[in-house]
DNA sequence: AGCACGCCGACT
DNA sequence: GTCGGCGTGCTC
């Protein structure tokens, strides 16, 4: 009481503005003052009711100030606006941290203290995240430039961004009481009380109620249950779900089973990343397919666990999280968790609450997991670094590896990427020496090396988009009881529906492109936008019934493989057969029992699983990957191949891995194949040297979008005009230009492109004046953002 | 992003 | 006469 006391009377030092930011893309935080003797000290990370323009909505606290410190600031703000900012963000993720701070966001316009509403309430009594995270927060906002609202959004589960309690539910359970049995023994119960009586009946048979949540799964219904409460015949009994068991295997000993021995690469690597587990340090786990990474994450897990802390375990598919969830949960008796984007918004809460109170020992999730709060954070792994379904490509655009690095710097514990085909970006750091490579190039398990044959379809008959020399291969491998894989990512059946008579071919209207042809349900469908119609049988502009296909999709090489094979029992695996939750694991199920002979797939299919009787992999068309005008085409080419490749041979049969294109001489091709991924990385990063690329020089991208074409490029010339007052700064810009797929869902897309060598002064140009544009009258006209390290595929 | 204010077309 | 279209402007 004293203290509240003391800090109500000394108003000066007592914190009393909060910067709150707030879900609206702008880039700042409103201020607030708090009521006088409000019974919580604000803090950073703690919640907020506040009013809002004509509304009230919930934000976070980012700061706190004394009034004095408020009008110290708005002054300084107004005379010194875009001037003097000292350099920000710092040089690479996976830098260490500069002074991740609390420093005041910069201020266009502040008002003055009279003008500032007044909070409503303080939601959370405690800070929502641990410190660690707030520096994480505070980082994201300066590296990339993001609103503060849309970085909370990506940050908290949204059960709390919608202001919901952060604590465990109260558990709830339906019961039958002492009258109630009684009312149903006796037959109390009216005639026409069918429901009720089936009610009864059910909770007298579970003697510990039957719990809220599971009265569907009963065909109990709430009314029924209601009206039995009011009769007092039934009861709903709350308890709070036991918090009590927190950390229950701290200090025990971590049951582990099936270990597997390693080889000596194992064991070097086990020990090399144990001897830091109690500091930063950045690991590259670069493991070919089969050498037994996931083993050598168990084994350091293992010692993680012993020690109290807990390991948070990134992959990139939801659709793998279970197989690694499987395998974790064989190995341990701890508590392992999931957290992804399929989860509903209460296990999602549920879990995230079970990670920062430190009761999960495991978390293992996607992307946006990065951001789990941990109470004894003890490593974090990132499996498969190189997938680009680390990057978030909606709303606040991060890439979840480079935020890995700088978590595991701000918690000063050790982080481990694995790959078989690292990024460049990687492979940069460990040339910079910013990250340790661990080479594990022996297989665990006994393996036959792996045959590699480019067929150049130059040179070959081709029978419906297959060469004659792949289907010889084919029958060949099916003949000796080998499985088979076919990659061709491109769903459907054809890209193109053809007329023969006039050339007519159906394009999207909203995205002008193509639409593909889909024959099983006869429609054309958008793949960009997703809009789809009925395929016509006669060409809408002459009339003629001659309507081709053009060009090959997966649909369609599953057809084709029917006719050539038809003894052949095959599947298909793309996002059109597995739509379903669990037409997935259906499917690897079966392809292991051996039920499928040949298996044909998009990309879905190169990512974790194994297939231990596959002999033949084949890569039905690679010329896209290889013609691409996008800079980063090779890499993505090479890791796809070194990926497929994986999915051959791992048992003890021989494998093969085919190529198709009409690119045979690309010299990438060549050196994957012959001298390996490593060395192929080497190449391309001598290259993307000498050309100043990414990862030698540094992006980013201002995007626009809007119906009117001209509201875009009226809006990306003011940009650049701004950016043109600083030329100073040695950023380079180029554009704006139409981005690769210029129309999207009735969008026209721009965008202007900046490149530097310089990441302080990308990012000095950006702190100085994302203000000015944000303000442009221009940008209120157009949808736009700006992503730090652009990947392409825009 | 919301949300209100504001100034012009077809409806009971 | 007004219901409502979405352009414009603002949010501590």
């Amino acid at each position: 009481m004293d203290s509240i006391l003391n800090l109500a009377a000394n108003t000066q030092e007592h914190r009393v503005v909060v910067g709150v930011a707030i879900a609206v893309p702008l880039r700042r935080v409103f201020h607030y003052l708090v009521p006088a003797d409000y019974a919580i000290e604000p803090q950073a990370g703690m919640r907020v009711k506040v009013p809002f323009g004509k509304s009230t909505k919930i934000g976070i606290i980012t700061e706190c100030l004394s009034v004095a410190q408020w009008e110290e600031t708005s002054k300084l703000a107004a005379s010194t606006h875009a001037a003097n900012i000292d350099n920000q963000a710092s040089s690479h993720s996976a830098a260490l941290l500069k002074q991740p701070g609390e420093q005041q966001s910069l201020l266009a316009n502040p008002p003055a203290v009279a003008a500032l509403k007044t909070l409503l309430s303080i939601i959370d009594s405690s800070p929502l995240l641990p410190d660690s995270l707030l520096q994480l927060y505070f980082w994201l906002e300066k590296y990339y430039h993001a609103p503060p609202g849309e970085i909370w959004q990506t940050l908290l589960p949204v059960a709390l961004q919608k202001g919901q309690p952060a604590e465990s539910p109260r558990e709830s359970r339906w019961c039958i009481t002492p009258q109630g049995e009684a009312a149903l023994q006796q037959n109390r119960l009216a005639k026409n009380a069918v429901k009720q009586r089936l009610a009864l009946d059910s909770l007298s048979q579970h003697a510990d109620g039957i719990a809220h949540e599971q009265l569907q799964q009963h065909q109990l219904s709430l009314a029924t249950m209601k009206s039995l409460a009011g009769k007092n015949w039934v009861i709903r009994r709350f308890q709070q779900v036991s918090d009590n068991n927190q950390n229950h295997h701290r200090g025990s000993v971590i049951h582990s089973h099936n270990q597997l021995d390693l080889n000596a690469q194992q064991a070097a690597a086990v020990s090399q990343i144990n001897q830091s587990l109690n500091q930063f340090k950045s690991f590259l786990l670069f493991g070919i397919t089969a050498s037994g990474k996931t083993e050598v994450y168990l084994q350091v897990i293992e010692k993680v666990l012993a020690s109290g802390k807990q390991a948070l375990v990134l992959v990139p598919e939801i659709g793998l999280t279970p197989q690694t969830l499987s395998r974790f949960q064989l190995r341990f008796n701890a508590e392992i968790l999931l957290l992804h984007s399929a989860m509903t918004d209460q296990q999602r809460l549920q879990n995230w609450l079970k990670a920062r109170s430190g009761q999960a020992s495991i978390i293992i999730g996607t992307r946006s997991a990065v951001f789990t709060p941990l109470k004894h954070p003890g490593i974090i792994i990132l499996d498969e670094e190189h997938d680009l379904s680390f990057r978030q490509q909606q709303g606040f655009r991060y890439s979840a590896r480079d935020v890995a690095l700088v978590r595991a710097s701000i918690e000063n514990i050790p982080v481990v990427l694995g790959s078989a085909s690292p990024s460049l970006e990687t492979l940069m750091n460990v040339h910079k020496g910013k990250i340790e490579a661990i080479h594990l190039t022996q297989k665990a398990k006994a393996t036959n090396e792996l045959n590699y044959r480019i067929i150049d379809l130059k040179k070959q008959a081709i029978q419906q988009g297959l060469s004659i020399e792949l289907i010889q291969l084919i029958k060949q491998h099916l003949n000796q009881q080998g499985q088979i894989l076919l990659f061709l990512n491109r769903r459907g059946y054809a890209p193109v529906l053809l007329c023969h008579d006039c050339g007519w071919s159906g394009s999207c209207s909203r995205c002008d492109i193509h639409f593909t042809y889909h024959h099983q349900n006869h429609f054309l469908q958008c793949h960009h936008c997703g809009s789809s119609r009925k395929a016509p049988a006669q060409c809408p502009d002459c009339y003629s019934e001659q309507m081709v296909p053009v060009g090959h999709g997966t649909e369609r090489l599953q057809e084709s493989i029917r006719q050539l094979f038809p003894q052949a029992k095959t599947a298909r695996i793309d996002r059109d057969t597995t739509r379903r939750k669990s037409a997935m694991q259906e499917f690897v199920t079966a392809v292991k029992s051996g039920e499928i002979d040949i298996l044909i797939g998009t990309q879905m299919l190169a990512k974790g699983h194994h297939f231990p009787d596959v002999t033949l992999v084949a890569l039905i068309d690679m010329d896209g990957a290889l013609y691409s005008a996008d800079f980063r085409a090779p890499e993505f080419a090479a890791q796809l191949i070194t990926q497929v490749s994986g999915r051959a041979g791992r048992a003890n049969k021989p494998g093969e891995v085919i190529i198709q294109t009409h690119l045979a001489e690309h010299p990438m091709l060549h050196q994957i194949i012959f001298e390996g991924y490593a060395s192929f990385a080497d190449a391309a990063l001598a290259e993307r040297i000498e050309t100043e690329l990414p990862p030698f020089s540094y992006s980013a991208m201002f995007q626009a979008e809007s119906p009117h074409l001209n509201a875009t490029q009226k809006f990306l010339d003011d940009v650049k005009e701004i950016l043109l007052r600083y030329q100073n700064l040695n950023v380079e810009l180029l554009g704006p230009a139409p981005a690769i797929y210029t129309k999207k869902a009735g969008k026209f897309r721009y965008q202007l492109y900046l490149q530097t060598t310089s990441r302080n002064q990308l990012h000095q140009l950006l702190a100085l004046t994302l203000n000015d544009i944000e303000a442009l009258k221009s940008a209120s006209k157009v949808r736009w953002r700006v992503e730090l390290d652009p990947m392409g595929d825009y």
